[in-house]
DNA sequence: GATTTGATTGACTTTTACGTAAATCAATTA
DNA sequence: TAATTGATTTACGTAAAAGTCAATCAAATC
């Protein structure tokens, strides 16, 4: 495994501008290192940057993936933040639920589509 | 089934605002019938809106939800363009299985962080 | 030593998806 | 008939998530 990436490779890894990443060190959902000023993103940060454009393809907004990477990390506190902390991960898999449900929803209609198009296919070779 | 619902009946079935649905339907994505000003929607509106938010709780933008609502429609013009609306309809179903795939992972990631909670609740009890 | 290359910072801009507020209208109720 | 209620139109405003551009810098190459 790399010890570091740059700015740009992971650009092109993950299809991403710059700015999107700068953008997510703003937020501090990443915290690269820096050589003089040049960023050097770890494993570690390459991993979080994947989470992160992971949570933007489910359509979460950035404040919803900070709850998520929050939850990635390791537990601390005492038993009530503990608690609440599995409560707040319960939370996220209704969501996720919802999601996966919307997605079998849509994938219904998209068969139903592609019925739709076969038999219009078919009536027109009929009808020639 | 009813005949027609109004704005206000929409927005609390779905706790969306007006403002919402009226900009649905600037974007020609709802074409709600009238009674003088008054909007009327039909079930097949109210379905359309259902569809919409659907695509948006999945993170699909108004136009590409725009492109799905196309392929739900029913397939008109000749061959070659009912063969263009499959492949469009097995590209959306790339896209859905791309977001399936990010939900598995990170519901995986639940799992883990939720048994890292319950471990670190453990230890708790232990070390009193 | 000049210049090219890659990265940075800062600031302003843009797009999307609505929010919000004011003026208008039409129907119902007091 | 006055006033309330619910809906509409128009228009400006806004937050989120970057895009874009200019100036700067540092290291490598010619």
């Amino acid at each position: 495994m790399r010890e570091f990436y740059t700015i740009t490779e992971l650009t092109k890894e993950f299809s991403v501008s710059t700015r999107t990443i700068r953008f997510y060190e703003d937020e501090e959902l990443i915290k690269p290192v820096r050589r003089g000023r040049t960023r050097l993103f770890r494993p570690s940060d390459r991993l979080l940057l994947k989470q992160i454009l992971r949570g933007k393809r489910l359509g979460f907004s950035i404040a919803e993936i900070r709850e998520i990477i929050e939850v990635y990390k390791a537990p601390s506190g005492e038993e009530g933040q503990i608690k609440l902390m599995i409560e707040r991960i319960n939370q996220k898999r209704k969501e996720l639920e919802q999601k996966r449900q919307d997605i079998d929803d849509t994938m219904r209609e998209m068969d139903n589509a592609e019925e739709n198009c076969i038999e219009r296919l078919a009536e027109l070779r009929v009808s020639q």
